[in-house]
DNA sequence: CTGAAAGCGCTTACAG
DNA sequence: CTGAAAGCGCTTACAG
């Protein structure tokens, strides 16, 4: 005998499926199957079996069922933020998209296990490995060239995985991302409607950066196709401190702008802080965009024209694309529409 | 024999002790010793474990262990947010709670699962009783009174769980939250010193929000404290619209009021838009403050004057608290200050 | 310091 | 439609 201490960690005895099993007068194996819903059950039995799960509160317990199975039912989250290694600071646009997640995952009955931990970490920990998850979502605007490695490195173990991020030929494992270029072009072309000249992008656009640098290639289509000089190009990381410098070299670069856009609302809402301290007014002297429109993007002043990333959509199509993963389906990678949001910021409206 | 879909399901194969017992030449028991740190096992041996376990990539697999332990190591999070059914929505205060509860959580090497659904769906669930989780943390603005049924089937059937949240005598379970009363009087009499008189209050006061109703009591303790008589109490819940909402009321009310503390920072928001929209300026007409300090309130113009609620210490002591519950030790429900963050809408700077 | 063995609570092929 | 039995991969008391 053992488990003394066991007793201690488990206040409460939990009943198994010997013990329904036992009041119902059936065998085990007849309970397992009336539960999970096996139709070779008689009707009665499987009635009388399901009143007794529910008189003892009767809950199957995962771990025994997750290992006869091979299977957990359960997808893990994993975060790649460059900007912060602090959790709680984590962009907004993201965890936005952990809720989208997290629903999808309801609907199929999965769980979600999560970690915001930095690459490097969870790397030992490895989830799938461990038989806790049967498959991987990456999330997260992480330095790109410093993520790939580690990203083919799941593809070399075998690991289940798809990424949100910028969708490109030769990418290890799938990915589901916007339409980052069309985005870019899409909004910058709403500026030069509006009258807008001498625009500016704020953000990386390297290729640590990819969808930062696909909105900056558009922007620079949009430009060429209105027959514009493209103003400088400022790197930046998606945070607001990031934005307030980038700003600030912008206009100590002597460049007269009537025009920003930026990479993300973050990038935004920095930049926004850095003009009106500067005694330049948005709009009317200066029309800003920003990209991922967060919460915050409407509650700034005035709020951030943006492109909208349907969050809904793509935490659903992570889900379903990695569940097809998971049971070996074909599946691929997908980019999904960006929708322009006009506020304020740009001067459109009032 | 079975399994064939099994083998579709997992790609690769994955070690288990007994093809490390193998190849080291010794019994699988002295695998398990040795990797899971026993004294009892000889050096060279675990060495020797040790590295034909990295070079397999090997895993404890999660599922046999916690079948075996009758321990998940494994702590779930539910949210039980009231006004908004849509987790993407997620009061921003709580997601960043989130963060600092996963970064507990991994210090101890213990895995969150997380589920932003409604309660009633989640009772069904029952992570615990499904032996996925060793306890809960429970998060959410939501409302107390139907939340509190809740609570007290939990204790019923044993459940080990930690809200945070108002800490009141005779509360089932649990309770961790801020000093809500101390911060109301701290943040109304910051207002009563900057020469406010007229001070109204935004949201909810009655045991629905009991947080909210703390912060109100504070509100009135340092009014009467300075012999003034209270402005107005409007109900709100934390949102934006429901802030822009009550300061409409508040407006066409006919009270002249030169200072509004709102019981949370969504709630501020709100009124701040409505009160720019009505031509009242803040902080030159009205001084502002809100109470969670989200990181929307140093985004948004003026940026918020607020109480700031320290999360990452929330989240130490909510994991701290229920891994003591888990593991039998006494444990206790826990007060904790809040800070005031003095930022541009009191008019306290410029 | 080590091995043989029991058992955690399920699911499911197999044999009626 | 049902039962007896094997086995998922571990951990750990027991006996050396």
């Amino acid at each position: 005998m053992e488990g003394g201490s066991d007793d201690k960690l488990r206040a409460h005895e939990r009943p198994t499926s010997f013990d329904i099993a036992y009041r119902a007068g059936v065998s085990q194996s007849t309970v397992s199957r009336a539960l999970r819903g096996d139709p070779n059950v008689n009707e009665e039995t499987r009635r009388k079996i399901e009143a007794i799960a529910r008189e003892l509160k009767y809950k199957v317990d995962k771990n025994a069922s997750n290992l006869r199975r091979q299977r957990s039912n359960t997808i893990a989250v994993l975060f790649f933020e460059d900007p912060s290694p602090d959790p709680s600071q984590i962009n907004p646009f993201f965890l936005s998209m952990l809720g989208s997640i997290t629903r999808a995952c309801a609907k199929r009955s999965f769980d979600l296990l999560i970690s915001f931990q930095r690459f490097a970490q969870d790397w030992n920990e490895d989830y799938e490995d461990s038989g806790k998850a049967d498959g991987l979502i990456l999330l997260g605007y992480g330095d790109y060239v410093d993520y790939r490695p580690h990203l083919e490195q799941l593809v070399a173990q075998g690991t289940r995985f798809v990424r949100w991020g910028a969708v490109e030929d030769g990418q290890p494992g799938l990915s589901i991302g916007s339409d980052n270029f069309q985005g870019g072009r899409t909004i910058t072309e709403h500026l030069i409607g509006l009258g807008r000249r001498q625009i500016a992008f704020l953000g990386d656009a390297s290729n640590h950066y990819p969808e930062f640098s696909e909105r900056y290639r558009g922007f620079l289509s949009s430009m060429a196709a209105a027959g514009l000089e493209p103003g400088p190009q400022i790197d930046a990381i998606s945070s607001e401190e990031s934005g307030m410098a980038a700003a600030a070299r912008l206009i100590g670069s002597g460049f007269q702008f009537d025009g920003i856009v930026a990479a993300s609302d973050l990038i935004a809402a920095g930049a926004l802080h850095w003009l009106r301290d500067a005694g330049i007014d948005v709009p009317r002297d200066v029309s800003l965009t920003g990209f991922d429109d967060i919460a915050a993007a409407s509650l700034v002043n005035p709020p951030l024209t943006t492109m909208a990333q349907d969050t809904s959509l793509a935490g659903e199509k992570l889900v379903e694309t990695l569940l097809k993963l998971v049971s070996g389906e074909p599946a691929e990678s997908l980019v999904l529409p960006a929708k322009l949001i006009v506020r304020r910021s740009c001067g459109a409206k009032r």
